[in-house]
DNA sequence: ATAGGTCATTGTTCACA
DNA sequence: TGTGAACAATGACCTAT
């Protein structure tokens, strides 16, 4: 259980000023309206009067309505847009659940583990919302591991070799950052699942992690297309699994 | 004795596969998206920019020139990084923006409230440029509420940090970005291919596993372009080698 | 239907002036 | 102290199985 307690320095730098427009607790401040025109390829955005179908005034209230059906986030109360990972969530929470898993992240909390999670402050802790995901029954092994992609042109074995892309500048600290929040191999995890009752692990669950750890070898070197990218995002470009190992 | 590799092969050698399987294609670019930001406050009333519901008419710069990209700021003229807060702008005017409207600060112009702001003037006053930003159509309910700082990854990696001695060597930091991009998925549900019914392991199959990791680990190893991985020619008698992978 | 991926847009950080 | 380039996170939309 790696429960990281970090110190926090306060992020919101909003002063609680006088009255604010967005003010201390902005109704609904943002959330976007079923944006009309579902695509409109070229356009431009105009920020003009797109004419929005009005209205999209508050989202039905729930209970009795029914309107049709608007199934809400199990987690926030957002709108659902169907099940996901075992239960109704809306796509936000769909995200964050699956990053979460697949990166093995943890989080922390700076209050006491209980902050509200609501289609509002949902981002506003990730420790409260992801505990939330679980509590609810959201199943981390619903979450797959990448899918097969188009690309892995190539052994690339020359790319790395000419120019190198860093060439003026030493962007270090952010690497660092980034290699000292990588875990790569999700010992806390594992450990806590796999622990019996009587706290003796059995033989099966020895082999449920070797078999993890194999795979995580395997599957980290294959992501491994080429060592250069034009611009590190943050997606692999594809991966390709030992699938057919099962 | 030689280890028991069972079967094991790679399927998808298509890592290297010269040719790529055709698959899904790699050719896509293209591919815009009207998208409205995943917050985009489209509020219904349209607070945001009721005057000059036109004038930023100026948008996108119709058909006239050829596109290609550089959009500019709508506020200062300086190069656009994409749409922030509903206007095309710069990273400069957009964290302005943001900061001004998080903290909910008042500027005063020394002047006569009509200040050029362009990209070199840009910070003269902070009362005007604020005031243009308004006028574009920037929304202040587009800035959402701070949120939680970045979590710190688990205790225990911090070695990494000191000694630096890589301050000469930029040059690294792009690779260390690639190789932590290419962290595994924690993967579930694998490895219980080798579990028996009565939920035992034998030690036929740790040492299968034991063999399957070792060889993995070799072959993640020869996927690095730049890992030269010396040939066994120096492998010692009675130990199957890496070899034997071909 | 639901898993996966993309990527515009939002957030944050932190040398530097 | 504010500025703004760089980088990470979020989620609406899409494709794939
Ligand atoms: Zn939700
Ligand atoms: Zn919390
Ligand atoms: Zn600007
Ligand atoms: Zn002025």
């Amino acid at each position: 259980m790696a429960m990281v307690v970090s110190s926090w320095r306060d992020p919101q730098e909003d002063v609680a000023g006088g009255g604010n427009p967005g003010g201390p607790n902005p109704a609904r401040e943002q959330q976007q309206a079923p944006s009309a025109a579902p695509h409109t390829p070229q356009t431009p955005s105009q920020p003009g009067p797109p004419s929005t179908p009005g209205a999209a005034g508050d989202k039905g209230q729930p209970g009795s309505g029914q309107s049709q059906q608007h199934i809400e986030c199990v987690v926030c109360g957002d709108k659902s847009s169907g099940k996901h990972y075992g239960q109704f969530t809306c796509e936000g929470c769909k995200s964050f659940f699956k990053r979460s898993v697949r990166r093995n992240l943890t989080y922390t909390c700076r209050a006491n583990r209980n902050c509200p999670i609501d289609q509002h402050h949902r981002n506003q802790c990730q420790y409260c919302r992801l505990k939330k995901c679980l509590k609810v029954g959201m199943r981390r092994e619903a979450v797959q591991r990448g899918r097969m992609p188009p690309t892995q042109p190539n052994p690339g074995q020359y790319a790395l070799t000419n120019g190198d892309p860093l060439n003026g500048h030493c962007y270090l600290s952010g690497y660092i950052s980034l290699l000292l929040r990588a875990e790569p191999y999700p010992t806390s995890r594992y450990g806590s699942q796999c622990m019996q009752p009587n706290n003796i692990m059995g033989i099966e669950n020895i082999c449920e992690l070797a078999a993890r750890l194999l795979f995580s070898a395997v599957e980290w070197a294959r992501n491994i297309p080429f060592f250069f990218f034009p611009r590190p995002s943050d997606h692999r470009p594809g991966v390709s699994s030992p699938a057919d190992l099962e």
